[in-house]
DNA sequence: GAGCACTGC
């Protein structure tokens, strides 16, 4: 086979003569073959004689369009086969259709449509879908389904303080009540007791405890510093346990993140002068990690999200007695989600009481949501914090901005129409006709001067860097000690204010430490950042808002020292202040719903859009209808919004449905190791440092990685097995090795972690037989990049991008998405300079726009894995073309013969694949006698020996991808690719 | 040729 791609080994292309890549010669011939043809065709070449002024530019474009094309058809790479593989293909495809393996085949003709519309799998999963929320039974006896839940998984320790038999024990009840008692005599105890009667919140107790009884709902509300967090859960535990019921008392109490459910645990044992856990009083739950307390009378904290995973064993909680949701004003997803539930859980569980922990200003909204239900205040002990704003800023250093060169007027407007979003517009359109109004306020307390340069100023959205330095100065010149902390909204801005001081002999000097810090930069892991420096050492930190939850924690350990007024310099002025919006836009209207719309079907809420409708702020029904179709398309859901089999089991993996496909897919065929490791990438995020001023090396470094695979996905394999072995060999080498490639160790570990629990997901469902990612029956496939670009393709299609010839020397690429047009690699990437492509088409998984569109990660992929692996495949002519496409946009030219082989054989692949994803079972590489192995093994010889553009193109051998086994890659190809899916023992050592 | 940051199962 060989393709016409550009930049690729010659092929059939008409046309083609020599020459490589995207250059200018090449295109030039292409137009004049095209304006010969068009010449001989006697259609014209300029616009007709009667067309003026405008009708001339619109004949123009209508042209080129026409001409693009043209020019487009005409290149299509060609799917093609030699002879052996076609006979091999046929006979197989004889084979596997006369057999009787697949029933579902008779009762479906196309496999497609069969994917589709089948119900879901685990029949009891279906079953329940359309039954009502909550069984109408459910205060009668524990569920059917719960009891047997409860026994599959009796052992699960993430469901051990949840599944907890609960009856009142008088000898329990006396028993906790005696301990109780005797700590109040316990010295250590009555420390903390000191402490803690400081705390605001213990004024409150009486009338909080009473609340609490008398209400189903309470709101609290409270600032940081309340101590509402570690107070409310003992006031109840401690009444229950005085009232002589402690036996029966159950306080869960969720965190929006996993330290501060540990933090917050610990700090509640020390004050019950107990340690955490070990069946104690006081424990936590996060995601693959507990210390639980004791099953009766406790406190458990916990994140949200164990919560909502608890709900899928038990929907009506019926063993907890109290449900403290904390912080619920950060309005997480989880934390709104939870809300819709419990909201309609109270109405089942009428013994449940619920505690809304929230801070003061939007307590009113959450009582409101639930029907109006008592809220308390509690005071808080905030810090001094003087605050300044622009104006006060420019009128205390007296600072006029230099002569900068002004963009046309008109010109800033056409940009601004291009980047922003409606809704921004009007924001602005509103701040522009308040500013009047607001000027003429300042003029009693500012001069002139200050009013006019802040006028000045806003109209320029560039942040003024100099401003900044002359108010670092300001600061260190005035006042007498204390470090400075800048935040910035970027990358850019941090390396440029960071230049700027450096260039000052001041700053040079060892009386400053000046830390960039932003999560791209390898400082974030340095201690540094929270050390106190020496004496008559000024600390200035600039950073992102990475240092935001960090200066809480600061703050909370130097509560006992006494601080100095803390200041705070904001470079807005006034009338902006007032129209930020004080809290941002709830996480549920701003994110992508598919995950969220998974757990909804899985969880059993009824249908989704109806559910979504009841949240606190509902996302828009566009976005709902968007993520239901989505679901739809990737054939997670049917056309009844009901759970596929591939749904079921991507609503259990802890990622969003793409990578979730990725991860399934990499166990089907066998690579997974690999994919694991890209899937903990991409949910994550890559290990690739970029150190200020080192910008250039750290591209090179990466390019170099990516050994021209033409593969941020496989540049992350590379790096992260090259930090694997530099690990096997000691410490000293792996930071070498991170060092060198501007890794960061601490991603490359938590990556590592990650991939392990999807293992033992993986392992759950049935699709592997080992919890551990290297398992060598799992990774038969693991060293052929083809295939995992394949399966790439798979899990991340349709998200396509489409590479054409520029004609420019500069830029000879360019990438189009079917929805956005042009589109930009970006300069991340180790394809962002990349001038010869050996196909012409990418899969990526990130984009976003920010000053354009950008692909963050992509993987040049061939037509065949696109074609088994991307969407509906259809067959047709294209004038005098025969043609084989995939969802009709990503268009080949291939003999029609071809064209129905490879499409059947991809029918075969889909309904061996949905048998699989039904009934997961580890594929068996050994038995290549099987109709299962049989068509793997077609595909991934097609793949892998019949797509290969240009030999000498990849010159040098990967390291280190002799991992799972020693395969000699000798012989002739085909016997090659068997090779490579042949089973372990089997192989040459 | 550019990059706000997080959180969770």
């Amino acid at each position: 086979m060989s393709y016409g791609g550009y930049g690729g080994r010659g092929g059939r292309r008409g046309g083609r003569r020599g020459g490589r890549g995207f250059g200018r010669d090449g295109s030039r011939e292409r137009w004049d073959r095209l304006a010969g043809s068009r010449g001989r065709g006697g259609g014209p070449n300029r616009p007709p004689p009667h067309l003026k002024g405008r009708e001339i530019g619109l004949w123009y474009a209508k042209w080129g369009g026409l001409k693009r094309k043209e020019n487009e058809r005409k290149s299509r790479a060609v799917v093609q086969m030699d002879e052996s593989r076609e006979q091999h293909i046929t006979n197989l495809l004889n084979t596997v259709q006369r057999g009787p393996t697949c029933p579902a085949r008779e009762a479906h003709p196309s496999t497609s449509e069969h994917w589709r519309s089948t119900p879901s799998a685990p029949v009891r999963e279906k079953k329940e879908v359309e039954e009502s929320y909550f069984p109408q039974d459910v205060l009668k006896a524990e569920p059917q389904e719960e009891r047997e839940e409860k026994e599959r998984r009796g052992k699960d320790k993430d469901l051990e303080y949840l599944f907890q038999e609960v009856v009142r024990e008088n000898a329990l009840d006396q028993q906790l009540k005696r301990d109780l008692e005797r700590k109040k005599a316990d010295s250590k105890y009555l420390d903390m007791l000191k402490f803690r009667e400081k705390l605001p919140s213990f004024g409150k107790k009486e009338e909080l405890v009473e609340l609490i009884r008398s209400s189903q709902v309470l709101v609290v509300s409270g600032e940081t510093g309340c101590g509402k967090t570690t107070q409310v859960t003992q006031f109840i535990l401690d009444d229950y346990i005085e009232r002589g019921m402690g036996s029966v008392c159950r306080v869960v109490c969720t965190q929006p993140r996993r330290i501060s459910a540990i933090s917050v645990a610990e700090r509640v044992a020390a004050e019950r002068a107990e340690s955490v856990g070990d069946g104690n009083s006081c424990g936590y739950q996060i995601r693959l990690q507990s210390r639980l307390p004791r099953k009766q009378g406790s406190v458990l904290y916990c994140t949200t999200g164990i919560i909502l995973q608890w709900l899928r064993s038990s929907p009506l909680l019926s063993t907890i007695s109290h449900l403290v949701l904390d912080e619920i004003h950060e309005r997480n997803l989880h934390s709104d989600v939870l809300l819709i539930i419990v909201k309609d859980l109270l109405r089942v569980r009428q013994d449940l009481k619920v505690i809304l922990m929230s801070a003061t200003l939007n307590a009113e909204k959450f009582s409101k949501y639930f029907n109006n239900c008592p809220m308390i205040h509690i005071p808080g002990m905030t810090f001094p914090v003087q605050e300044f704003l622009m104006e006060d800023v420019l009128e205390m250093i007296r600072y006029r901005p230099q002569k900068k060169e002004q963009r046309p007027r008109w010109k800033r407007g056409f940009m601004q129409g291009q980047n922003s979003r409606p809704e921004k517009d009007q924001k602005e359109a509103e701040y522009k006709e308040s500013w009047p109004c607001y000027a003429r306020t300042l003029r009693d307390k500012y001069s002139d001067r200050t009013i006019d340069v802040l006028e000045m100023m806003d109209d320029d959205d560039k942040i003024d860097l100099d401003l900044i330095v002359q108010l670092i100065r300001h600061i260190v010149l005035s006042q007498e000690e204390g470090a400075i902390l800048v935040f910035l909204p970027g990358w850019d801005n941090i390396s440029g204010l960071n230049d700027l001081l450096m260039a000052q002999q001041m700053f040079k000097s060892d009386r400053f430490v000046i830390i960039p810090l932003h999560s791209l930069m390898p400082t974030v892991t340095q201690t540094s950042v929270f050390k106190r420096p020496p004496p008559g050492v000024r600390k200035i930190v600039i950073a992102t808002n990475i240092a935001e939850t960090s200066v809480t924690l600061l703050k909370a350990t130097n509560t006992l020292i006494q601080l100095s007024v803390i200041r705070c310099y904001h470079l807005y002025n006034g009338l902006r202040a007032s129209l930020l919006d004080a809290y941002q836009l709830p996480e549920i209207m701003r994110t992508p719903l598919e995950e969220l719309c998974l757990q909804i079907k899985i969880l059993k809420l009824g249908p989704i859009a109806e559910f979504l409708r009841k949240a606190l702020d509902p996302p828009t029904e566009e976005a709902v209808t968007l993520a239901i179709t989505h679901l739809m398309d990737l054939n997670a859901l049917d056309r009844s919004e009901a759970l596929t089999p591939l749904g079921f089991h991507l609503a259990r993996l802890p990622v969003e449905p793409h990578i979730g496909k990725l991860i399934l897919f990499g166990a089907l065929l066998g690579c997974l190791d690999p994919v694991l490791t890209i899937a903990a990438s991409l949910s994550f995020k890559d290990p690739f440092f970029i150190p200020m001023g080192k910008e250039k090396m750290a591209d090179f470094r990466r390019r170099t990685l990516s050994r021209e695979s033409k593969s941020d996905h496989l540049t992350i394999i590379y790096a992260f097995t090259g930090w694997e072995e530099a690990k096997r060999r000691g410490y000293k080498f792996e930071r070498e090795f991170c060092w060198d490639n501007f890794l960061s160790a601490n991603t490359l570990q938590m990556l590592h972690n990650m991939k392990g629990q999807f293992a033992e997901h993986l392992l759950g469902a049935g699709f592997t037989s080992s919890k551990n990612p290297k398992d060598p029956e799992s990774n038969t496939n693991s060293d052929n990049e083809k295939l995992i670009k394949a399966v790439i393709v798979a899990g991340l299609y349709p998200k396509v991008a489409m590479i054409k010839p520029s004609g420019s020397k500069k830029r000879p690429v360019r990438v189009y998405t079917k929805t956005d047009g042009k589109v930009c690699i970006h300069p991340k990437s180790v394809n962002a300079e990349e001038t010869q492509f050996n196909y012409t088409w990418l899969i990526y998984h990130l984009k976003m726009r920010t000053s354009s569109i950008f692909l963050y990660d992509c993987t040049e992929v061939s037509p065949f894995s696109l074609l088994f692996f991307g969407g509906d495949v259809t067959i047709q002519m294209d004038q005098d073309q025969e043609t084989i496409a995939v969802d009709d946009w990503i268009v080949f030219q291939s003999p029609a013969r071809i064209a129905h082989l490879v499409k059947n054989l991809k029918k075969e692949l889909d309904s061996l694949l949905e048998e699989k994803i039904r009934s997961p079972a580890p594929v068996d590489w050994s038995n290549r006698q099987s109709k299962d192995c049989a068509v793997i093994t077609a595909i991934i010889d097609l793949i892998t020996t019949q797509e290969r553009p240009d030999v000498n193109a990849r010159n040098t051998e990967p390291r280190g991808r002799r991992q799972y086994h020693n395969n000699d890659d000798g012989g002739d190809e085909y016997e090659n690719c068997c090779i490579s899916s042949q089973p372990r023992e089997k192989l040459r050592p």
